[in-house]
DNA sequence: ATGACTAATAGCATTAGA
């Protein structure tokens, strides 16, 4: 079995002891980092090749910042950034072949406050997205497109609608935008494997949304149809965000077919 | 109605996050 996970960890050289711990009690064979927050020469490899992980990364000063780790085995960049903006020199996209499938990890532009222009750069940056994902499924590869979307995708997918109605991540815009991309084919796995919802990837620091069950489903796993078929089982390791210095962020996981 | 909390930066407050 192979299992593709995604971790937004905010931050690598804080969570550093909380991702090592991570990554040896679940060993997944690939795990998509986000928000690294680190300059490429500030990337702990050495801390990862110790434990059997070999990476790639596309770090960012101070924010932002992607990787995929893969368990004995060197992901092979395929590409790094997304095209259609020359402008846009954010860390956000990181693509690989590992393990015979197709994998990109993604950090979605938040696009607080709505409107505005970076609400704007999140709708151009998620058609930029989609552009190279229909170039991905053109391949017909079994690929997985995962990472933190910044998107609510349905109100079952939030504690309170309400309470975040205002909020870019679940603007008609962005839900849209994301349907557009399962539109072209694309398999949302967590959302699949739980049709009512209810099922939560990140709480807020603030206001003990932690500990009300305060949160909402953000981060996604997305299986082209040559790789939705071999689809096992997908969750997400909720109790990792309850340990001494989490991330807001839980991860998440996809097993899949070899 | 507001703020709450956390990480990073050369900072002693601000930006960004979501």
């Amino acid at each position: 079995m192979i299992k593709v996970a995604s971790f937004n960890i905010n931050g690598i050289k804080a969570r550093l002891p909380r991702l090592l711990e991570w990554l040896e009690e679940t060993r997944p064979s690939i795990a998509c980092l986000q928000e690294i927050k680190t300059q490429d020469e500030g990337f702990p490899a050495k801390d990862f090749e110790a434990i059997g992980y070999k990476a790639i990364w596309h770090g960012q000063k101070g924010f932002n910042g992607v990787a995929i780790l893969a368990d004995g085995e060197q992901p092979v960049e395929v590409q790094r950034g997304l095209e259609g903006d020359p402008e846009d020199l954010h860390s956000r996209y990181i693509e690989a072949e590992v393990f015979g499938l197709r994998v990109a990890g993604i950090y979605l532009p938040n696009g607080n406050p709505q409107p505005g222009p970076k609400f704007d750069y999140k709708l151009r940056w998620m058609e930029r997205l989609r552009a190279r994902m229909a170039a991905i499924s053109a391949e017909e590869v079994p690929a997985i497109v995962t990472g933190d979307f910044n998107v609510i995708p349905e109100d079952q997918d939030v504690w309170a609608p309400s309470a975040m109605a205002a909020d870019a991540l679940m603007q008609p815009q962005s839900r849209d935008a994301y349907a557009r991309l399962l539109g072209d084919g694309w398999t949302d796995a967590i959302a699949l494997h739980n049709p009512r919802g209810g099922v939560w990837t990140y709480w807020d620091y603030q206001a003990g949304a932690w500990q009300r069950d305060h949160g909402f489903r953000i981060d996604h796993a997305l299986l082209s149809p040559e790789l939705a078929d071999r689809l096992v089982d997908c969750g997400v390791d909720k109790a990792h965000r309850g340990r001494e210095k989490a991330s807001d962020h839980a991860p998440i996981w996809v097993t899949v077919r070899p």
